[in-house]
Formats: structure tokens, C-alpha cells, sequence
RNA sequence: GGGCCCGUGGUCUAGCGGCUAUGACGCCCGCCUCACACGCGGGAGAGCGUAAGCCCCGAGGUCGGGGGUUCAAAUCCCCCCGGGCCCA
């Protein structure tokens, strides 16, 4: 069959995403014994309603390897979820409904919540199918479904009787606009502009100390001024008192070397809790806890004259204050980072509260040693992991005070306030809804219960993927755990690869995956982050509508290393679309002067000529090389191969160089048949992890009729036997010669089309080995008659051969 | 302030101890050559002195800047500057 002029990329596109789903070939073959197992642990995107570029971007590296894996004769797992529970969408449901969350029953917002999470999956699920994602779609799950949060509470019980999770009364960051906790891990760090007030605590002998701080709101909570052991100028006054203005209280003056005496004055108050440094030298000198600030950011009855202020109104009040008793001495404007809340934005604070932890900082050693038996991609990314790790000085708070997630399985005896923990055959259960299934409290025999309100954090769920994806907990299959490969961006290694680790080493062990392949991020056209806000976000759906996701996956596999930012950039993807045109009319071109060969017939080595020997060696280096830059997860090496090959190689001299055998009948036209059937046919293998829709279409059109795979996407990876270097060597003397030539040709301003009368080529040492491959020269360049002589020297050169000249007569 | 990564023609990028630094985009010139003008061939462009082009000559340069190691550095080491990510 002849290929169509143009590919009509939107219509094949569609076409091949449809049928793959209809053969089910990328469905993981669970009864299949024989062929290894290759498991990705996908990691769920979080429904925000669109896939950008970024999610786009780790999704194809996935792909790539996914469709690598499944040529080389793995039975690949490729499943898809979705990360549903979280904040953020709380707070959207919120905004799109107009209520806040606690204005509305609470099943009623969960619903909401669910209605919302369905409607934001679909268009995200449309993109990972236009982007030709190979995945099982019978694996698709949602961690809001029951059956999800089943294994979420399961593992939460399991670590709960191994020790590692304990309730506490702890301080925490805490989100005032959302009322609920969050961890480290999802505290945002912002340069701000902030103001910072000098004022005057007054010491035993009346006389005034002068402290700078940003926070006066806070006041009430202080609890002690800090200066540093070796500041000179305070040095006299460790161990004495100084009193609180406006409140009138005496607080210590300590002493610690964690002080920087070059901030403010020198000296600094420490409040539980203006910042993590507070935490710590609260614990550190065992100093009491004031709080005055509640839950929503209100200031409390602590806080005397700014009670029922919001945090920033106190702070300008309490500046007031000190103004109006002269203890104000000056304000400074400075730059300096305040911790967010990651979904809201809105300034953290951090606020003692009754809380469940995972003993995260127990667990570290373990981690760390898991993490160096995992293969890292790019290696160096395995350093910001343990820095990570290395540098978490509080637990892991996983309770939430939220509504749209995984329940906690606890109850309470309303007695004696036991922990009831829910038994795995409860699950999955509700504690806000459901009562434990026991009559007595086994500890006091009380007969009343309390649920747990609280819920868990998201990342409860999605730290466990590896293992749900693997059946776990009803049927673990051993060869899909731990997975062998984990993808994510180098921005959440904090995230997803450190909590998979600790909840691998928690709950089994080990490590849940054992490769993590981290890639950069998509920069705008401008360098920058893409960001909605700096308006350079592009949306991957209006790249796939351009340019097709064949195009994208190209620009995305050649653009950059592993593991480095990738910057986007239009005329990138057009030069990706360009090559893949140029590779449909190569393959348009054999479809027009293949119809007459049958690929069943022998060609017996002789007939073979040299060009032929040439291009398929140069072949097989190619093969060597893609297959060894896909198995180092180098896709930019494999892919600008594989383009470079095909466009110059294959097509600029190549194909050039058979024409004239393919024109008419002749004893070499069968061979020159086979070469390019075979070296076109591999070419689409080898680059279908990256295009599989182009490759399939070509394949569907030219070969399928012939060769035994249904899809080229499953077929064999091609294999190299012996390279033969002399025809390589040999073949790129003539090939050179005939390139030379057609320069020349050109440059004289003759159509190459027209025949030239008469040329020369003077040869030296290489004159058998031209002379023996007059005909492709002669043919090639339409010359009359061609006399190739030893001796002598023409007018023209062969560049890269000097010692070959030529010269062209026209007539 | 700390950890990690990056800095090569106008733009993007390869090279990561050894010829004259790779390629692409863009630019300039030529060409409708029986798959492809979304193509093919060629050229300038990584420093300065001259108005351009060419040639000669001169001091001299070449991968953010500076220093070092080495017979030899874009490549290794140190410092500085700039960008990024993560954190304090």
C-alpha cells in the first residue's frame, strides 16, 4: 500500500489510541509465568483539573521505558491512579461553592468533594491517553474509593502495632485558613517584605533592652530574650531577668549559640511559637508554653489588649502600643521568608496540638540505608534525598483536621480515653460514622466510644502506591514489589520518594522501589518556571492540538538529559514534527518502489552491493548505541541518534545512492529492496517507544501484511550480530565520492537530473575500490561515461578524502 | 546561610584531560534533483584593530570571571559572579 502525501497526525493519533485499548496489548499479563516482569509505580497526579506540560513530561519518560521494556520481553505493569484526597481540593470546592466547608454537613461536603475530584480526573485522563500513554487502564484507582483508603487505614494499623505511630501533644505547622495541620514537607518558603520592629524590654535596674523582632503580635507568648554566649555586649547580662512590655512580666535572659549577632540588636525574644527556632530553644532550656494565638489565627484571652485580633491587625496594633509608651524605637523594612501553607498560601504558624506521628526521625538510619541500594537517575539525585532526611529535625504529623480523606481508624473510651484502634476485618471504616465493633473498653470496660474526627494525610495514601499497585495487602504479587521503577520530578524527591521510603521500611522493610528516575523541570519559553502567574504556561493540550503527541514525545526525549530542565520552545517541537515528516516520506518513498517485493525471498550475500553493506553496519552501530543509551535511561542520546541516522544516513545518502536500482529492472534492485525494507522496518522499532503512532501507522501500512507482530509497539527489539567495519570504511569512500560530487554538480549550476556527458575521477590507492562501485557512481549522478584513473589530479576534491579529485564536463 | 545542579556562536545545545570546540534553530547564498521546498546543497557566525569584501601583518584570544594542577584544561581543583531546585 502507497502512503498518503501527508500524515494526517490528528486522525492517526486517535485512531491508534483507540485500537491499542480495543487489542488490550498494554494490559499486564497476569497469568504469563515465562516472560519477566517490569513495574512502574506511577505516581498518581493529584486531580487539579488539567495535566501541564511537567506532569506530561514525567509521564512520557515513563512511557518510554514502559514501551522499551515491553520490546525487550518484559510483561510490563503500567498503572494509572489518581491522588484524590487534599486540601487543595477542599479549598476549590469551597471557592466554587462559595460556603466554607463547615457551613455545610459534613457528607454533604465530602460529596461534593467526590463529584468535584470525577470532574477534574476526566480532562487530565483524556491528556495521559492523547499523549499515547501505554497504560493498563484496568488498574485505574482512586485513593478516595473505599477500597483504597481499606489499604491506607490497614497500613496505618500495622505501623500503629509495630510502634512507629504514636499520638502526641506536639507543636506543629499549623494553616490557620484551613484549620488543620501539615507537615514540613508541605510548608512553602516565600521571600516577603516584612517589617521589623525594634522596641524595649526593661531590665532589673530599669535600664532598657532593646530587642528586634517581626513579630510584636507575639509578645504575650514570650518566654525568654536570647543572646549568643560570646556576644560581648550583652555578655553580663546572661542570667538575669528583663520584663515583658505591655504584659509586665520578668523572663530569663539565656544564652545560645544558634543567636546570629549580627540580626537586629543581637538580642531576641523567644515565643512559643513565632518559628521553628522557638521550638527548639523551648525544648533546649525547657522554658514554658505560652500560646496566643488559636486555632484561626485569632489572638486569644493570652493576649490580653490584642485579644480577638487576626494575627497581622495584632501586629499593628501591638507596634501601636509600644509607640504610645515610648518603647517603640525604630521599624526596618527587610526581606525575609515566611513559611506558607502549599495549597492557600497563607502565612503557617506553629501551635502545640494533640496529633499523630509517624516516628519518622527513628526511622531515617533505615531509610538511608534503603536509599543507597535504590539505582538513582541521575545519580547525584540520591545526595538531595539524604539532605533531606538527614536535615528533618521533627516527626512526621499525619493527622489532619480535615474532611475529604482517608478516616483515622481510632476511637476513644469516653471513660478512660484508651485508644480503641480498628481491627483489619473493620476496613474500611468511618470512626466519624461507624462504632468500633467491641461492647466493652478493654481497659476500664466503658460501654461509650468517640470517633476519631480527625483524618489522614494525603501522602498516607500515595506513599503506599507501590504496594496497592502489587495487590497488596489480599494478593501481593512478589514480581511486581518492590516496583523496579519510580518517576518523578527532582521537586518532590523530598515528597514521594522520601515518604515511599519510609513507608517501604515501615510497613515491609524495604525500599518499595528500586529504581528512581528523577526528571527536570519545564521551563517557560522565557527560562523561567512555567507558571500560570507569570504567564508563560503552555497547556499540553494545545501542544498535542499543534503538533501531535508524537512531535512532543520527540522534543521531549531529545531536548535535554535526564534529570535537567527542559525549556520550552516551539520551534523544539517543529523541529521534532519536521524530522517525523521527513521520516513519513522516506517511508512514502520505499511504500512507492516496494510494491513488487516479497520479503519472504532470499537475497544471497552477493547480492549485496558495498552502499547496501554500508548503510546496514552503520545500522547495526546504530542499534548498539540507541540500545545502550535506552537501558542507561538516556533518551536524548538514543533519540538524536536514531534522527540523525534516519535523516542524513538513511535518506541524504542512502537513498539517494538506490534510486537508479529501484528505477527499473536490474540484478541489484532486490537487494537494494531488502536493505531498505529491513533497515525502515527496524528504524520504526527502534524509535516506537518515543513515536509510537507515526511507527505504527508505517508499520500497519508497509509491513504488517508481512511480518508476525500485531503492533510494532510489541514486537522484538532489534538484535546486532557481527558489525562488519571494512564496509563501513569502504562504503564511506564512495558514499563521500558520490556526495562530492553532486556538490560540484550543483554548484556548476547543472540540474542534477540533467546527464552530464563525461567525468573523471582521479583515485590514487582508492582507484579498485571506485572502480568497483563505478555503477552507483555513474547512475547516481547520471554520467554518460565515467573513467575512474589511478593517476592524475582533477579539478574538484573530495573533502574528506583529498587524495580523490575529480573532474565533470557537462558536454 | 546550607546542600545539589547549571553557565559553550544571536538562541538552544554536544563535548567532561589530548588534532582546527559538535549539532540544531535563526541568518545569508544557490537549487522545484523522478519521497519530501515541512526539502536539498553551500556559507558566514565562538575575539580585536580597517567602511564592507578579500589578502597580508601585528599583539593576542578561544567555552561566565579569576587563580591553580598538568607537557596538555571547556573538561580536574579552589575562589568569585550569575541562574535554578530544595531547604534554613
Amino acid at each position: 500500500m502507497v502512503l498518503p502525501k501527508r500524515f494526517n497526525f490528528r486522525e492517526i493519533e486517535k485512531k491508534w489510541q483507540r485500537i491499542w485499548e480495543e487489542w488490550r496489548i498494554y494490559r499486564f499479563d497476569k497469568e504469563d509465568k515465562v516472560r519477566p516482569t517490569f513495574s512502574i509505580d506511577t505516581p498518581p497526579p493529584y486531580p487539579s483539573g488539567e495535566f501541564h506540560v511537567g506532569n506530561a513530561f514525567n509521564h512520557a519518560y515513563m512511557d518510554f521505558v514502559a514501551r522499551y521494556k515491553r520490546m525487550r520481553g518484559y510483561n510490563v505493569f503500567f498503572p494509572q491512579g489518581w491522588d484524590c484526597h487534599g486540601l487543595p481540593t477542599e479549598v476549590r470546592v469551597e471557592r466554587t461553592i462559595g460556603r466554607y466547608k463547615r457551613e455545610i454537613p459534613r457528607d454533604e461536603f465530602i460529596a461534593l468533594c467526590r463529584e468535584y475530584t470525577l470532574k477534574w480526573i476526566e480532562p487530565m485522563k483524556e491528556s495521559i491517553k492523547r499523549l499515547g500513554c501505554s497504560i493498563d487502564w484496568t488498574t485505574e484507582y482512586m485513593t478516595m474509593n473505599p477500597d483504597y483508603w481499606r489499604r491506607t487505614q490497614l497500613s496505618f494499623i500495622l505501623m500503629y502495632r509495630k510502634g512507629l505511630i504514636y499520638r502526641g501533644y506536639l507543636p506543629i505547622y499549623w494553616c490557620p485558613r484551613c484549620e488543620t495541620a501539615i507537615a514540613e514537607a508541605e510548608v512553602e518558603y516565600k521571600m516577603v517584605k516584612r517589617k521589623l520592629y525594634y522596641y524595649n524590654f526593661e531590665l532589673e535596674n530599669g535600664e532598657p533592652l532593646t530587642i528586634a523582632s517581626t513579630r510584636p503580635e507575639l509578645l504575650a507568648s514570650c518566654i525568654a530574650v536570647a543572646v549568643h554566649p560570646e556576644d560581648k555586649r550583652y555578655f553580663h547580662l546572661i542570667g538575669k531577668k528583663a520584663k515583658v512590655p505591655i504584659y509586665d512580666r520578668w523572663v530569663p535572659i539565656i544564652a545560645d549559640e544558634e543567636v546570629d549577632m549580627h540580626f537586629g540588636t543581637g538580642v531576641v525574644m523567644i515565643c512559643t511559637y513565632g518559628d521553628k527556632t522557638d521550638v527548639k530553644w523551648q525544648a533546649r532550656h525547657r522554658l514554658p508554653v505560652i500560646i496566643s494565638i488559636n486555632e484561626r489565627g485569632i489572638m486569644n484571652e493570652k493576649a490580653g489588649p490584642l485579644k480577638g485580633l487576626i494575627v497581622e491587625e495584632a501586629r499593628t496594633r501591638m507596634a501601636q502600643l509600644l509607640e504610645e509608651r515610648g518603647l517603640l524605637v525604630k521599624v526596618e523594612d527587610i526581606e525575609s521568608s515566611v513559611g506558607t501553607c502549599w495549597r492557600c498560601h497563607t502565612p503557617v504558624e506553629i501551635i502545640p496540638k494533640e496529633q499523630w506521628f509517624v516516628k519518622t526521625r527513628e526511622l531515617a538510619d533505615k531509610v538511608l540505608e534503603e536509599a543507597k541500594k535504590v539505582k538513582w537517575i541521575p545519580s547525584y539525585m540520591r545526595r538531595r534525598l539524604e539532605d533531606w532526611v538527614n536535615s528533618l529535625d521533627w516527626d512526621w504529623p499525619i493527622s489532619r483536621q480535615r474532611f475529604f480523606a482517608t478516616p483515622i481508624p481510632v476511637w476513644y473510651c469516653k471513660k478512660c480515653s484508651e485508644v480503641i484502634l480498628a481491627e483489619p476485618d473493620w476496613l474500611p471504616v468511618d470512626p466519624r460514622k461507624e462504632l468500633p465493633r467491641i461492647d466493652r473498653c478493654p481497659k476500664c470496660g466503658g460501654r461509650e466510644f468517640v470517633g476519631e474526627t480527625d483524618v489522614l494525610d494525603t501522602w498516607m495514601d500515595s506513599s503506599i502506591t507501590a504496594a496497592v499497585h502489587a495487590g497488596w495487602p489480599d494478593a501481593l504479587d512478589e514480581r511486581l514489589f518492590p516496583a523496579d521503577l519510580q518517576s518523578n520530578g527532582y521537586d518532590i524527591i523530598r515528597t514521594w520518594d522520601y515518604y515511599l521510603l519510609v513507608r517501604g521500611v515501615a510497613l515491609f522493610g524495604k525500599s518499595q522501589f528500586k529504581i528512581a528516575l528523577i526528571n527536570g523541570m519545564v521551563r517557560g519559553t522565557d527560562g523561567r518556571m512555567m507558571h500560570k502567574s507569570l504567564g508563560n504556561y503552555i497547556s499540553l493540550t494545545e501542544v498535542v492540538d499543534k503538533y501531535g503527541a508524537d512531535a512532543f514525545r520527540l522534543w521531549v526525549a531529545s531536548s535535554t538529559i535526564t534529570g535537567s530542565d527542559i525549556r520550552f520552545s516551539w520551534e523544539g517541537v517543529d523541529y521534532a514534527r519536521r524530522f517525523l515528516t521527513k521520516l513519513w516520506n522516506a517511508a512514502r518513498f520505499l511504500s512507492l518502489t516496494l510494491g513488487d517485493f516479497d520479503p519472504r525471498i532470499e537475497v544471497s550475500e552477493d547480492e549485496y552491493k558495498l552502499v547496501d553493506r554500508w548503510v546496514l553496519n552503520l545500522f547495526k552501530k546504530l542499534i548498539v548505541e540507541v540500545t545502550n543509551a535506552m537501558e542507561n535511561y538516556d533518551f536524548r542520546a538514543a533519540s538524536t541518534s536514531i534522527i540523525n541516522f534516519t535523516w542524513h544516513i538513511f535518506c541524504d545518502h542512502y537513498l539517494e545512492v538506490v534510486k537508479y536500482r529501484l528505477a527499473r529492472e536490474n540484478p541489484y534492485k532486490r537487494s537494494a529492496q531488502k536493505t531498505l525494507y529491513t533497515i525502515l522496518l527496524n528504524l520504526l522499532k527502534l524509535i516506537s517507544p518515543f513515536t509510537p503512532h507515526i511507527a505504527e501507522e508505517i508499520y500497519h501500512t508497509l509491513y504488517a501484511k508481512h511480518e508476525r507482530w500485531k503492533s510494532i509497539t510489541i514486537s522484538d527489539w532489534p538484535k546486532v550480530d557481527r558489525i562488519d567495519e571494512r564496509s563501513i570504511t569502504e562504503g564511506d569512500i564512495v558514499i563521500r565520492t558520490i556526495a562530492n560530487m553532486r556538490r560540484v554538480k550543483h554548484d556548476l549550476k547543472i540540474p542534477l537530473n540533467q546527464p552530464i556527458a563525461k567525468a573523471t575521477i582521479y583515485a590514487g590507492k582508492h582507484t579498485k575500490l571506485l572502480r568497483a562501485n563505478l555503477d552507483d557512481i555513474s547512475n547516481t549522478l547520471w554520467i554518460r561515461t565515467l573513467e575512474i584513473t589511478e593517476e592524475g589530479r582533477g579539478k574538484y576534491e573530495v573533502r574528506e578524502y583529498p587524495e580523490i579529485t575529480f573532474n565533470i564536463y557537462s558536454h
